[in-house]
DNA sequence: CTGAAAGCGCTAACAC
DNA sequence: GTGTTAGCGCTTTCAG
């Protein structure tokens, strides 16, 4: 700690200058390899280490890209933290980590920071309290390469990494139907977000595709949770012609939708069918699994670093090549239990 | 973008120096509160932003931790992530997040990336596959503030946050024994890791302060997994006289020991009672829900940060003050069906 | 291929 | 209470 080895006492053990170490050290093509050997091996035997912040400093590029999650809690987004840092780190990039708790104030003081830490760029998911985007515009107007994953605004023309929610809803509903189910009901969630409204629309065209209609009373609206799954179940089967299989928007209602049955003491999945979305790492181990559609959580990580390190470098090289604005996931069925078909 | 903001340009509209500015900008005692207010309005009408790298190279603090966990995708590390990153945020520090995937080559990489940003301290959880610790020893001697948590290792004496294991295993047992069970097994981790070493005595003691002895044959020497919990099942049935439950030293191996039981018809907790140890989240979904023993996940990484952030200020402040060994936490008791007690 | 010199944007002695 | 000056450690023109 006394003192800190800098480039100047490489430079002076060698008689060489500052600026030929640092290019030495840098890989500098003008360099002879000579030096280069020597001055690599000099820092190693110096236990040199490059200070990051003057080089950023000096530099403009800080090798950091800020991400902003809702909570590292979530599994979710654990999953996609995961495949981001993961991918940057292969990359030589660091990640700064900012929840939102799903406030735009903590989102807005994350950006602060980021702009502050002159991070290369910022990969995001939008606070679903998030209503105002200007701070995200902003970035925008700046310059500054964005990237949102899961979470996206389609007003906004940002480059996004989603799964394809319309398709998993239409993968799954057919799913029950191939297996015999006749009578598929969705407990659909918020329709002023666009994943559960795309979701609601696969369902309905699955329908469609197999000469049924999507009845409204088929519809129950829930709130995402284990209680919205409770309360379908009691709303369907006051129907006089209840489903017979039930397509829930996520786990955690579907979770509901096998508690309430369970308790009724019905049948899973002999007497009724039941697929969830998310693929939550529940679903396996309770009775019965639970089918479900898997996000590709950790794919989705790597393909949002990798469209942010796209737009960095198109950035970097001022050129004006026109950047993808999307990228869709394939949703992956995963059938287990609870949709296995009806007993005859 | 064309032209970003600094002090020099408040500097040069207020007709000051960049010193007094700086100073403004940073509630320096002996600026008059008049100036500071000008500086501070003008500051944030001009949308200056303090760039951090050069603050950070010039002052040799940068307000930034590094953080390293084995896995984002580890429920449990999400959730002390979480608990790291909230109380960081509101202390005006961001946190630098890197995985080890459990091996010590990219836990030595994460260091190096530390040092090299010159992080004010760093947060660790030991990878499994760390024998040799000389990349932490050497943090020591450089005098970097280090906190380790959850995994941690005795003989380096770095402070630690973690969960009493011993406790909570004597609960888990004490707590089976309350509720009737007469024969307690467990199903063991491996003992070269100090948590599960610490659940094997917790376990221990309870019988015997409960006037049992622990008996050899009714501990299996698991690995921490679905498949050892049935393992174990499988085992303690044939035994002449079987356990009629089990404390599980984890989660998973819980769900395994479930499993197999319930594969054999037995009735979980009329024949059978099970308690594992994490509070994972599938725990109260499964059937029976499990009993298990919480470990403060977000409750623990907070703490690291708080005694992370004392090292800290002892380290600025040069004094000699003895930091703090070890913080414990009190494992918490979640009691569900899965151990309710036998039918008569 | 290497050197000289400047400066990224900020803070901190030291003055007065 | 404010200004002067120096410099954190690095990269990067511009020379030669």
């Amino acid at each position: 700690m006394s003192h800190r080895i800098t480039i100047h006492d490489i430079a002076r053990e060698l008689n060489l200058t500052t600026a030929t170490v640092s290019r030495a050290l840098n890989d500098h093509p003008r360099i002879s390899t000579e030096t280069k050997r020597l001055v690599q091996e000099k820092a190693r035997q110096m236990k040199y280490r490059r200070n990051k912040l003057a080089s950023s400093l000096r530099s403009g590029k800080s090798h950091t890209i800020g991400v902003i999650i809702p909570s590292a809690q979530m599994n979710f987004f654990g999953s996609v933290v995961h495949g981001i840092e993961n991918v940057a780190s292969n990359n030589g990039y660091s990640i700064i980590l900012y929840q939102s708790e799903e406030t735009s104030a903590l989102e807005k003081k994350a950006i602060e920071t980021f702009l502050s830490a002159r991070v290369d760029g910022i990969l995001a998911s939008i606070a679903k309290e998030t209503v105002d985007f200007t701070h995200y515009v902003e970035l925008k107007k700046r310059n500054i390469p964005l990237v949102f994953f899961d979470r996206t605004n389609e007003d906004l023309k940002v480059p996004a990494v989603v799964v394809d929610d319309y398709k998993g809803a239409y993968l799954a509903t057919e799913h029950l139907l191939k297996n015999g189910y006749k009578r598929i009901a969705h407990v659909a969630g918020p329709q002023h977000i666009k994943g559960f409204r795309d979701r609601l629309n696969g369902y309905k065209d699955a329908l469609k595709a197999n000469q049924k209609k999507a009845e409204k009373n088929y519809i129950y609206q829930g709130n995402v949770s284990i209680e919205s799954g409770k309360e379908a179940v009691d709303y369907f089967l006051k129907l006089v012609e209840p489903p017979d299989a039930f397509f829930a928007v996520e786990d955690y209602t579907a979770l509901g939708v096998i508690k309430c049955l369970k308790e009724r003491k019905f049948k899973i999945p002999d007497e009724f069918g039941v697929i969830g979305f998310a693929n939550e790492s529940f679903d396996e181990h309770i009775t019965p699994a639970l089918s479900s559609v898997d996000q590709q959580t950790v794919q989705m990580g790597k393909e949002a670093f990798n469209l942010l390190m796209e737009m960095i470098k198109i950035n970097d090289s001022k050129s004006t090549v026109k950047e993808k604005e999307k990228i869709v996931l394939e949703p992956i069925l995963c059938y287990r239990e609870s949709s296995a078909g009806k007993k005859a």
